[in-house]
DNA sequence: GCAAAAGTGTTAACTGTACACCCATGA
DNA sequence: TCATGGGTGTACAGTTAACACTTTTGC
């Protein structure tokens, strides 16, 4: 136990951001490979995160290690909470890790966590000082992490299906021009449940939430779809009035 | 800067309560005097809160803050988030305070905010470590307060809003018996505007949260209004089915 | 022509909202 | 007997939920 502020750095305190994605298939969460101790190690994968400056906001930071991994900056990014659990670093596992990349592995350290939701597919993470390697994984498919970022998957998880219910905030998953399918798809990956397709299309555009383009798909074996662009004027009128239904 | 481990206090990170009471008129908050530096300075009022212990989880901190200050245990207690702001401690007024009860007034402290609703007219707050004295303040009333500490109490009112809209916590701020005006009340208060009163009835009576008691008033200058109680097994029976709709 | 996904309407049940009068009590 | 808040019902509007077939394209 020793001095915290060394290099600016603030030993005590990180950031770790749920970075969601969306496949048009799936609802997926950025994750990073630490080097692995053995093969075949699933809890090897952890979220992106970093110790914060002394001098530096969670905002701030949480953007920094955002901006880092994927270049993006600007994106939807909200606070899930903080986790500080006596024993979220002490797995065997992750203390063996932590010796090997903390100069302090042993103070304690309490981690303000982020999620952030992003186009998946118009970017290309970057491999940082958080990361050897980065993945995609889908949200459903994992079952451990590394120290307590399990929680804190299922805490975001949570947060974005709540939040999904009164704000439109999907849309930041999708790119500019998306089809009404892929939205339905996107509505029904975050809420794990299927939803009607006629009921979900006659809300969607009775909300006016969306623009229809002059612009359909090409190259499908399949009537090709029309393509939508969000509506943020309509969504701000809404949002004026008050308005918080969002939900299906 | 030194050593932050001393006394097993962990001197970067404290929690702060936001405990809400109702007094059958208005929805309230626990706050504790600092010593006034001058006179009729109301940032002199702060939320209660404390250092945490290095062993100790931010939960065990919030209900020992809770408990110390009122007694009371077991109580609903939910966490808001981290404040961290690089200036949150750095109002000259608030330095000044600082300078005087802490060993180490220039370090970094964030916290980790919770609320809690209690029922107001069941406990006598206790004069703590935290405070030479607590008031009881309605929410409405209060304009600034030391540190970020009116940051947090509005991001805990939001927090209570959403969370009333989806899970009926208010039975929280009540006493074991209350009557429909009582309760009805205590959601006008919360909600920050009028319900109508045969709709609000309607909805409550008919989710069956609540079980009428053979009690009435006694000694008021009106027809006496019938008791009841909350009924945790339907709530239960609710939350099973995944019924989510407790607005108004 | 066939497979694959897009697109489209109607009905019934339910939920939310607006609204006004009589009742029981203490003073 | 009056002032006070308790307690009650109905009708309309809006929202949700269930459900099946035709269209357009590439192969």
């Amino acid at each position: 136990m020793g001095e915290i502020y060394v290099n600016n750095l603030n030993k005590g305190i990180s950031v770790d951001c749920v970075i969601f994605g969306f496949d048009l298939e799936r609802l997926n969460v950025l994750l990073i490979q630490r080097e692995p101790l053995n093969q075949d190690d699933l809890s090897d994968l952890a979220l992106p995160g970093d110790l914060i400056y002394n001098d530096e906001n969670f905002d701030s930071a949480s953007n920094r290690v955002l901006k880092e991994l994927t270049g993006l900056e600007n994106i939807f990014l909200e606070q899930v909470g903080a986790f500080g659990d006596i024993n979220r670093l002490s797995k065997p596992h992750d203390r063996a890790w932590l010796q090997s990349v903390r100069d302090q592995p042993n103070v304690r350290v309490i981690t303000v966590a982020y999620y952030s939701l992003v186009n998946q597919n118009s970017f290309h993470p970057i491999p940082s000082k958080f990361a050897k390697s980065i993945t995609w994984k889908p949200v459903n498919e994992i079952e451990s992490l590394a120290f307590d970022h399990l929680d804190i998957l299922q805490a975001a998880l949570q947060k974005l299906k709540n939040k999904l219910q009164t704000q439109p905030i999907g849309f930041n998953l999708l790119p500019e021009k998306f089809t009404l399918s892929e939205l339905h798809k996107l509505y029904e990956a975050i809420i794990g449940k299927e939803l009607d397709k006629r009921n979900f299309r006659r809300k969607m555009l009775k909300l006016e939430l969306v623009t229809k383009l002059n612009e359909k798909q090409s190259g499908v074996a399949h009537k090709p779809s029309n393509y939508y662009s969000f509506n943020l004027e309509n969504y701000e009128k809404l949002q004026a009035e008050g308005y918080n239904n969002f939900g299906f």
